[in-house]
DNA sequence: CGGCTAGTTGACTTCATTCAACGCTGGTGG
DNA sequence: CCACCAGCGTTGAATGAAGTCAACTAGCCG
């Protein structure tokens, strides 16, 4: 298998594409392109006309809202075969976030026009790309959930438990992105974040730079009970 | 007109249904559903199937996700024209989140199975929800932008802004719902609220129950401005 | 080697929460 | 008709969680 080859199969088992019959794929396929970017690099700009679906292969892509005062707000985190921008893009409207490599990133793009004639003749495509931005409303609604009822480090420990694979019950794992970047997503500042690991070496969690251990995620999980009912 | 009609000739207007056709609408107007709520009453039930597709006709609706250690999180606020539910129901999937009525209510319901039905057939709907869960995307991103990035007062000013009427200068309006469903949305306790309430008094903001006199919405943009330079 | 960028740590500040008491208002039942 | 209560809101005092500012370290690239 060619690496744009094994890149297409990859697509092919993404939920977005799942559902779509063969001939519908090739269509689509037939019209991709594909991207590198490094780590800094924007992919797309807030304002912009959105003219391509985006699916990342790899790496990470942070989508950042900029405030009136200059300030941008990170507002969520895209890693391998997550899609963004395909509900604007399908509708023809302006990207609302700006998007960047958060780590050296290689994304494949569908122009838009196409994908949006595709979703009006084959309803299993509009179908799916609902169920991607359904799928994204669950997200942003942890999110908002996790602001306004956790603590810092209750949302740590809960970004720390992602890490660790279904059923595991220890685990070895790399961050995925620069802490800088794990604090604003939690948000929080970095030097928050900094003295959190500190406190959570005290239940098993080991930070030595980009490298996690995790001794027992049901103590996470415990941990995270634990400072609810402290309140 | 009778109320009903008047009901319909509002939903025909909503950014869901205008773009159908007349048959279309009529299909879907067929199987419609009309429900009245009093303040508290549970509209749909976080874990329950998705059955029907909602429309508030008059009211409020807070969207709210049970929290592990019981407590509930209110995430979002439907008014008079919103559509909840949409995704889910279209989707067969089941509610993430329990809605509730902040006030007295009035909602239409849609069976998920014609509009599904529907979606499957006429593009144009399956857009248009698209559309809509597209809108909900940029609300939510709206409030992870505010939590992150914004105080308290701002987010209160931002809140008092969106009552007072685009191009107005001054406003005299009502309070949408109680303050301790507005202190919730905005992510603060409601003492919080009423301590906001009252330094901003000094801006020409007057609060007398449920009465919000706005002097000079201008003022209020720039101390929204102010707040952020202080930092 | 110097100069970045990323991350840590300490001291201090501040914004929002917590806890608790109290006020107002509208409804209900004696 | 009044008394009492419940729900909603306000206010004060004390606390605490996270942010700010600043100094410093470690690793990395040219």
């Amino acid at each position: 298998m060619t690496p744009q080859a094994k890149d297409l199969a990859l697509l092919r088992t993404l939920p977005l594409f799942a559902p779509l019959s063969d001939e519908t794929f090739a269509k689509l396929a037939g019209s991709i392109r594909f991207d590198r970017y490094v780590k800094g690099d924007t992919i797309v700009r807030q304002g912009d006309q959105a003219k391509w679906v985006m699916v990342v292969l790899e790496g990470f892509v942070k989508l950042t809202r900029l405030s009136a005062n200059g300030e941008e707000t990170l507002i969520h985190i895209f890693g391998r075969g997550e899609t963004f921008a395909e509900s604007v893009a399908v509708l023809g409207d302006k990207h609302t976030t700006t998007a960047e490599a958060a780590s050296p990133t290689r994304i494949v793009r569908l122009p838009a026009h196409v994908v949006a004639q595709a979703a009006r003749e084959v309803p299993e495509l509009a179908l799916s790309i609902l169920h991607e931005s359904s799928a994204k409303i669950w997200a942003l609604m942890d999110e908002i959930e996790a602001l306004k009822a956790q603590t810092a480090d209750q949302r740590v420990l809960r970004f720390l438990l992602s890490l660790v694979p279904a059923h595991a019950t220890s685990a070895e794992a790399r961050l995925p992105y620069t802490k800088g970047v794990i604090a604003a997503s939690l948000g929080l500042k970095q030097e928050t974040l900094s003295r959190s690991f500190a406190r959570l070496k005290s239940i098993g969690i080991d930070i030595d730079g980009r490298m996690v251990r995790i001794a027992d995620a049901d103590r996470i999980a415990a941990e995270i009970e634990r400072l609810n009912r402290i309140v």
